[in-house]
DNA sequence: TTGAAAGCGCTAACAT
DNA sequence: ATGTTAGCGCTTTCAA
């Protein structure tokens, strides 16, 4: 059987309050010499404290819900890997979630990880329109339970808690205007899916850099993706056939889909084709023309969403929600090149 | 403040153990009338059930405890969701870390994770030698426990549960002799850390088909690495400079990393150099030459550990521990050739 | 410095 | 078909 709090009262001869003050670590009232054989008992029977009963008896908890997409993108593994680990440094643990851009099971996964009397709640899935029912719904009842929330992006949250939000529309915005400023006027885009708050405002970066030249926005430019490298691959006949001698690529991955699209019909990049991406994964670097991209520091965004959610949690006054802006940054590596005028 | 089941029996003048009643899904005993009734007051009010104290009272949880390495690799973070798939649809929740090879952190935030009154447990991280002591006492905490454990390998549980192994020793012997067979004779390798159980046996599978046809073991044709790409990278030099006709890569992310140091030196692969690779990431299918490589099921390996670990967890009885052994199976597309006789 | 006792929100006998 | 009651393992006043 499973030993509790109280068999080691038993065998020390104290009072189970006494055995659980000995393991507080509140300053103790209890003599050092107590809570030295209380810890000693404890650990010769092996006794493991239960958290579950911690929790309903004192309402707080260690658990930190989690929902996040797919996975199998470096990008989204490091935003994990990041929050992870500050989470488990700290003694928390992370309950965790992926779900699909459908929000298929959503609804009922979310309830299930906020029944759990979370201690707060981290909302990694990307913003996308229109709002689901389920997540709007969903939003209101972890608004209601007073639940603090970090979220990527801003989804209305009033809760304490943070926003960890990404300047995207300025990272179009100087994607676009670097390859405006090296001569190219026909420069193709490889979006994410429509519905996703970043790839919009990715798009009014580029449309706007664009309008800043002079240059009337074409929609035969704009190649709708999914952010997976096969949209990549796919776009870059496409957006040949409509004479573009540059691209951007809304990330890294579908840049590498147009890399590999280009080697199979002999194009040369940057010499037939300027590619621009954006995230600056680790692969990006090690390609055989390094890809010239918007460095966005994902893993930074993951441990400042973690910590600042453990702040907010750890405070006991009532915080005013944050919202932290992060900018791009250019990272002009060899993808792209000066388009000579061609006089 | 928080509904409670409390709230509701009095709102709706019923007994808690009625409301309790209501939301179970036991053959209700409630009458219809009184279930609807009840079901619709919580809606309204919001009522959201508190698993901790159903756990407390009930002792039984819906929380599956899991470590797992390094997700930044597609091979890791299919896996990942292929067991949260499984285990999110069968209402049940993943409390999830990721530890670290040296496992650091490791007793500590594994102690917290069955701290949580746990329904099972899944080991995915893999075997590493030495044991880790930290590990050892943490495996006898589990066992004491009784807590269903799912492991991918076979670390000596005893519980019930199931071990989900791959016979890689095989998948490393029929990787070398197809290229023993194409007439290949100075085969170079590129493998993991040696402290991998998993290396270990692909090493075994190697030299296993290097004995079978007669060719003596030459250590300088081993290029140690760790799995990620950049030790492809660094082997390919190496190897060639050990005159290897062939490589055959331990994962296929080492062998994406050959490729890379092969277009930079100019080196035709299968032309001047045949490339075997083993996992069978979805990358691999893309490249310019199709990898040839030993499929993983790594998909099936996840939803199986997954499955089986609740079929334990509900089935009552007491099930014997189970073993369930994948094999191998070679993919043979563009990246090996076979190898003239230079007579 | 320690102990007694109430109670966290729920489940599960056992009564009715 | 429904209510009563005794916990689950712990925290936390309050009293000694």
């Amino acid at each position: 059987m499973k030993v509790t709090i109280k068999d080691i009262a038993r065998e020390c001869g104290v009072s189970i309050s006494t055995v659980s003050l000995a393991f507080s670590d509140k300053e103790s009232r209890i003599s050092p010499k107590t809570k030295a054989h209380i810890l000693e008992v404890a650990r010769r029977m092996n006794y493991q404290p239960n958290r579950v009963a911690a929790n309903l008896a004192s309402k707080q908890s260690k658990w930190i819900g989690m929902i996040i997409n797919d996975l199998r993108n470096t990008h989204i593994s490091s935003l994990f890997m990041a929050i992870d680990h500050v989470i488990q440094t700290k003694g928390y643990s992370l309950i965790c979630h992926v779900l699909s851009d459908d929000f298929a099971n959503g609804h009922e996964v979310i309830r299930n990880l906020i029944a759990s009397n979370l201690a707060g709640f981290i909302w990694a899935k990307p913003y996308t329109y229109p709002e689901n029912e389920d997540s709007i719904e969903i939003q209101k009842i972890i608004e209601q339970m007073e639940l603090p929330v970090a979220a990527m992006d801003d989804f209305g949250f009033k809760t304490p808690g943070v926003n960890v939000m990404f300047d995207y529309q300025k990272a179009g915005y100087l994607a676009t205007k670097h390859l405006l400023d090296s001569g190219h006027t026909r420069i193709g885009c490889v979006t994410g899916p429509m519905n996703y708050k970043v790839t919009q405002e990715r798009l009014r970066g580029y449309q706007e850099a664009l309008r800043e030249h002079g240059i009337e926005y074409n929609e035969n430019l704009v190649y709708t993706g999914n952010y997976a490298m096969k949209s990549g691959r796919e776009a870059l006949s496409y957006l040949l056939g409509q004479r573009a001698t540059a691209v951007f690529s809304f990330n890294d991955e579908m840049a590498f889909g147009l890399y590999q699209s280009a080697r199979q019909y002999r194009i040369k990049i940057p010499e037939d084709l300027s590619v621009m991406g954006c995230d600056n994964v680790p692969f990006s670097n090690v390609l055989e023309v390094p890809l010239s991209t918007v460095h966005v520091p994902i893993d930074e965004m993951g441990r400042i969403i973690a910590q600042e959610l453990i702040k907010t949690i750890e405070e006991k006054g009532n915080v005013k929600r944050k919202t932290i802006l992060y900018q791009p940054k250019l990272l002009l590596r060899g993808s792209t090149r000066k388009l000579q005028a061609e006089a």
